[in-house]
Order: C-alpha cells, then sequence, then structure tokens
DNA sequence: GTCTATATGGTGATAGAC
DNA sequence: GTCTATCACCATATAGAC
C-alpha cells in the first residue's frame, strides 16, 4: 500500500489486466455519487457523466440501479469484515481483542468511508426500492450481514465481560454505542488528498482510545 | 408529559386552539415521512395523503419541499439545543456537566429520534437542492446551529480536562465520538407504542455509562 | 460493449375553481 | 384555505443502430 492514499480512498482493484474492472470501475463511482449526494437524489445519468460515458454501459452490467447500489453495500460490507478478521483471530484476553476489533473497525471506517457510508444508506433503504423478489432476497442477505457483524462485536463483548476484563454492562446497548460512536465518522471525516496512513492511523487511536479507558481520569 | 408515550414520540403541538396547528402538523407528517423514507425518495404527495388531504395544503404552507425540510430541521435542533440546556446550566466539576449534558442528549435522541433522523439527512443536503439565495441563506444558518452545538460539547470537554476531571484527550475528536455514539441511535432506535418514560430513561443511562467510565475494569 | 433515441411514469410546482 | 387539474421536467429503463 502506497504511504499517501488519494480522496478517492482504496478503490477496488481497477487495473484494465484484471477481469470485471469494468464493473469495480462502475461500483466505484457510484459509491463516490451515492456518498456525495445520497441513492434516490444521484441519477445513473450522473453517475455515467463522471465516468466519462452514458448510462448505456451502465445498463448493460446492471439491470437496474437497486443492482448497482446492491453491490456497493455488498462491497462495503467485505471491507468491513476483512478489516476485522485478523483482530478477532489475536490470542489476549478479551478486552484486548475487543480493543484490537475496535481499532481495525475504526481504522476501515476511515480508509473506506465512501463505501461505509453507502452501508449506512442502506439501512432505510426497503421494500419500497426492491421491486422484484430476486432483489427483496439480496436485500435481505443484505441486511443478514450487517446484523452478523455486529453480532461479532456483541459476542467478543460478552466474552470480555465472562472473563471480567470488561465491566458488567448491557452486551446489546454497549455494541450499537461503540460501533455508532466510530461509524458516526460517516458525516464528518472526509479523506484529505495528502493524507499519510500514519496520520489516520493516529486519527483511529484518538477515537478508539477514549472508549476503552472512558472519559473520568482515574 | 404522560407516562406512556406512542411511536409518534412528542409531536410538535397541534392543538387547533393554537395558531400555526396547521404547520405544525404538517411538519410532524414531514418528519415522520422523511424519517421513513429519505427525504428525496419522499413525496409531497405522500405526505399530504398521509396528512389525508392534497398537496395543495402543503403548498398553500410552504412554497417549495425544500423549504418544508428546513422547518423540520430547525425543529429538530430546536430540541437538541432545549434539551441540553439545563445539563448545561447545572454546578459541578467538568465530568459531572458533561455526563450531564450527554444524559439529556441521549434522552432527547431518543425522544425525538424522528426529527432527529431528518437533522442527519442535512448533512448531505446541499448547495444542489437549495435553488434560491433565500434557501441557500437558511441552510447556512441550520448548518452554523449544528456547528454550535457540537461546540457546547467541546468547550465542556476543554473545561473537564482543565479542571483535571477528564484524562487528556483530542477535544474534537472526542467531542464527535461521544455525540456519534449517541446520534448513531437514529439508526438502530424506534419507539415502541407502549415504552414509557422510565424504559427509556434506562436505555439512555446504559448509552452514557460505557462512555463516561470505559470498557476496561478497574 | 457502447452509443443514441425514446418510451414511460412519477414529481415538484402552479393556476384557478370553490 | 383547500381542492382539482395540469404543466414541465427529470429519471429509470429499453430498443436497436453501430
Amino acid at each position: 500500500m502506497p504511504d499517501v492514499v488519494g480522496p478517492r480512498n482504496t478503490p477496488t482493484d481497477q487495473s484494465p489486466r484484471k477481469k470485471g474492472w469494468r464493473k469495480a470501475e462502475i461500483i466505484d463511482m457510484a459509491a463516490l455519487c451515492f456518498m456525495e449526494r445520497g441513492y434516490h437524489a444521484t441519477s445513473v445519468d450522473e453517475v455515467a457523466d463522471r465516468l466519462g460515458c452514458t448510462k448505456g454501459r451502465i445498463y448493460h452490467y446492471y439491470a437496474s440501479k437497486i443492482d448497482l447500489f446492491f453491490d456497493v453495500h455488498r462491497e462495503g460490507m467485505k471491507k468491513l469484515f476483512e478489516a476485522i478478521e485478523p483482530a478477532m483471530k489475536t490470542t489476549g484476553d478479551g478486552l484486548t481483542v475487543l480493543h484490537a476489533m475496535l481499532m481495525a473497525h475504526a481504522k476501515a471506517m476511515l480508509e473506506h468511508h465512501t463505501f461505509e457510508n453507502v452501508v449506512a444508506q442502506g439501512v432505510q433503504i426497503h421494500r419500497f426500492d426492491a421491486t422484484t423478489e430476486d432483489q427483496r432476497q439480496t436485500m435481505k442477505l443484505l441486511i443478514d450481514s450487517r446484523d452478523r457483524f455486529e453480532g461479532f462485536f456483541k459476542d467478543q463483548i460478552a466474552a470480555a465481560i465472562a472473563d471480567k476484563t470488561l465491566r458488567d454492562m448491557d452486551v446489546s446497548v454497549t455494541a450499537k454505542v461503540l460501533l455508532g460512536a466510530l461509524q458516526w465518522s460517516i458525516f464528518w471525516y472526509r479523506a484529505r488528498p495528502d493524507e499519510t496512513v500514519a496520520e489516520r492511523e493516529e486519527l483511529a487511536r484518538k477515537m478508539v482510545e477514549p472508549l476503552i479507558d472512558g472519559l473520568r481520569r482515574n
């Protein structure tokens, strides 16, 4: 990975050698547009314009706008799962593993904020937008994957309470609060073009630290 | 306040005796629709339908859909400011006041989640949606009010660091993390029709406690 | 595989009757 | 103050040329 990352953070691989790069290119641009203006306010024409083509190309790869949205959402979830996987495999007491997971998640939210912004929009895109049975099925799978992701954190919180490295607290509410604290960054964080990986890691640390240690001194 | 609150949480006063109740009725329904489907996906026709009237009525009170959105947003911010005001006036060390502010904010986010969901949408509704100069001016004021609100928390965090009741931490990032932790509830919280005020207060406590004390035992 | 042209439907907003 | 009727526009999606 290069030391300096641009505003189009970690796009899916677009190198023309790889098969599927055309689709990846569309997904990346759709993610950017959906983040900037929101799914419903973004027209397929706009995505095409910014790709320097017409919507004919997009409709060659995607049957509908919502199917394109689904691919962006799927990609966003994939990045989230991949990010916390190494942390979940580390050995250590319950809190240490949870800390590692939170750090990995914070970094992923910053690095992929374009995609994760779109994932958050998925919460209020529902049955009304998915017309075919296939689309409703896909939507259900994406919702399931979001729940599964939160489940990993709930399980780890429960484990850490069990091994007494965590205070006793409401597992479900705490998971939502912790994830929300990091995920809210979709609203305020935008990558500076010249931002280094080290700077981003430092920001993630500043985000996670108050959650682990709390606010109270002593 | 009644002990049991319905799903239409604390609507603005609609009693037909008060002047402006027609507008308030429209604002409340718009907030509900915008929350459920999002601003852009909601049609003026839909708001009117659910009010049992036609959009002729709405356009009698509002020049455009975005102006209606602005009123919902304004109302949402008003509720937030009013909620933390008493907490800000309490006496006590820096952390005690901050704790009171966070509890008040958490309760307000739950109580008014319909309106606060719309406020969050305001982040990505921008110049493109505001066409007239008047609308751009209004938008600027709403953005300013969001910043001012966050500023209250930043100031209090700084004060608490100064009086040494808080660890030394990044004021700006910590403010965003704390507020985000509570505000993310717009995505997962929906009022149960039979939910009591006491239950909601208990939920707010479960949200704020891990932030104050941190996760680490000891 | 990509383009142009177009069908089709919905949405914001207005005019004018009542 | 509210309704009906309608206009103008824009967006999704398709058909067929190249």
